[in-house]
DNA sequence: TTTTGATTTATTGTCGACAATAGACAGGAG
DNA sequence: CTCCTGTCTATTGTCGACAATAAATCAAAA
C-alpha cells in the first residue's frame, strides 16, 4: 500500500479543483486567499502555493497584485485547448502505438462499448473517468515524458470542459463510434494515420464545444 | 515608456535562471531557500514562489519535504524536450504560415545570414538571442495561445541546453543552412511540409545534443 | 564488523502579522 | 454634471518565527 502524505497545498489544489467542477466557484470569480484560508482553517501560505499550481495548469488566472481568478474560457480558448491536446496526444500515439499489446487493444475496444453503456445510463462521472482512462492508456505508453507531462497538464482543463458539455454534444452511440475510430487507426499501425485521426478527434470536439458555447448550437 | 514593477519573486526567477545559465549553480545541486534568502537579503516567501515557477518550467525539480534541485538532464530528457518542442512549433507554423508577410520572410532570411555571421564571430549570447527571435517570429504568429504558451515553457529549457552545446555541434554555415531550410519550407506554403521540416529541425538537434552528451560524439 | 535505534541538524512546511498597493469612494474644483 | 484628487478599504506581497520532517551522526547491541 502506498502511503500518501499530502501537504496542505495538495489538498487545497484538490479542493479548489472540485469546487470548480461542482460549479461552486464560477468563471471570472476571484479566489481570495484570506477568505479561503479562513474557510479551511489554515494559513494563507499553502493556499497561495495551491493557487499558483492551478494557475500553471491553466485553471486559474493570475493578475499581479490584484488576485487569482477562475478562468473564463472563451470559445476560442476552448477550441485551442482541444486542438493543442490533439496535437500532443496524436504525436504521442504515433510514436508509441507499438507498445500497445493485442490485449491492450482489446481492452480499448471494450472501453468503447462501456462508454456507450455508461452514456446511456447517464453515469456522467463514470463516463468521464472512463474516457480519461482510454486516452491515458494511449498517451501513457509514450516514452516521451515531456509530451506526457504537457498532455497531462492540458487534460485537467479539457476534462473540466468536457464534463460540462458532453451530454449536449454526442449521443451514446456517437461516443462509442468516435473512440472506435481511434482504435482502428491504431490498429492500422500507420503513424500518420494515427496522428491525424487523434488530432481530428480533438479538433472536432473542440469545435463542437466552442460552437455550442458561442451559439448554443 | 512601459513601467515595470517586478515583484521580488520575478526578480528571483530571473536571478536563478541566469545563475544556472552561467553555471554558478550546477545540475543536481539543491537550491536552499534559506541560503538564497540570506544571499539576496529577502525573506523565504518570494524565494519559494520563484522556485515553484521554475519547477513549472522544468528547470528545477521539486521533491516534497526534501527540496528543490536543478534538473540534471539525461540524454533522453534532452531528446524528448527537443522533439516535444518540434511537435508544437511545427504545428504552430503549419497553421499560421499565412500570417507571415513577404517582408517577414525576407526578415527571416536575413536572420539566417546574421546567424552565420554571429556564429563565426563566436558571439554566443547574441547568436542564441537571434535564434530565439527567429523561432519566436514563427510561432508567435500562431493564433493558438495554448500552443504558444506550451512552446514558450519549453523554450526556456531548450534555450538552456542549446547555449551549452551549440558550438560543439554545428559550424556557422550549417546553422545558416538549417534555418534556411525552414524558411524555404514556409515559402512552399504546404502545411505538411512546414510541419515536418520544423519537427525534423528539432529532432535532429535533440539527437545531436543527446548523442554528444552520451558519448561525446 | 554490521545493524539497529536514538539524537542531532538542516531544510522544508506552515503560521500570524505587517507593508504595499489597486480599486472604490467621497469631496471639491471647474 | 464631470473631472480630478485625496482617503479608505480590501487584497496581495513580504516578513520572521516556529513546527514537522528527512538525513546525517553517533552509540549501543548483536
Amino acid at each position: 500500500m502506498k502511503i500518501k502524505r499530502e501537504t496542505y497545498k495538495d489538498q487545497v489544489v484538490h479542493f479548489i479543483y472540485k469546487e470548480i467542477l461542482k460549479g461552486n466557484i464560477k468563471p471570472k470569480e476571484q479566489i481570495k486567499e484570506a477568505h479561503l484560508a479562513q474557510t479551511l482553517n489554515i494559513s494563507r501560505a499553502p493556499i497561495r502555493e495551491a493557487l499558483k499550481e492551478l494557475v500553471s495548469f491553466g485553471l486559474l488566472e493570475y493578475r499581479p497584485r490584484i488576485g487569482t481568478f477562475v478562468v473564463d474560457m472563451k470559445p476560442d480558448d476552448i477550441y485551442e485547448t482541444y486542438t493543442a491536446r490533439g496535437v500532443l496526444e496524436g504525436y504521442a500515439a504515433s510514436i508509441s502505438y507499438q507498445s500497445l499489446s493485442l490485449k491492450d487493444m482489446e481492452n480499448l475496444k471494450k472501453m468503447c462499448e462501456e462508454m456507450e453503456y455508461l452514456a446511456k445510463k447517464k453515469e456522467d462521472m463514470k463516463l468521464i473517468d472512463l474516457g480519461d482512462k482510454f486516452h491515458q492508456k494511449i498517451f501513457d505508453s509514450c516514452k516521451n515524458k515531456q509530451v506526457v507531462k504537457l498532455t497531462e497538464a492540458l487534460s485537467l482543463k479539457s476534462h473540466l470542459l468536457f464534463s460540462q458539455y458532453w451530454p449536449k454534444l454526442y449521443t451514446p452511440s456517437q461516443i462509442k463510434e468516435r473512440h472506435l475510430i481511434i482504435v482502428d487507426a491504431i490498429n492500422s499501425k500507420k503513424p500518420d494515420i494515427i496522428e491525424k485521426t487523434i488530432r481530428n478527434h480533438y479538433t472536432e470536439t473542440g469545435k463542437k464545444i466552442s460552437d455550442f458555447k458561442e451559439k448554443g448550437v
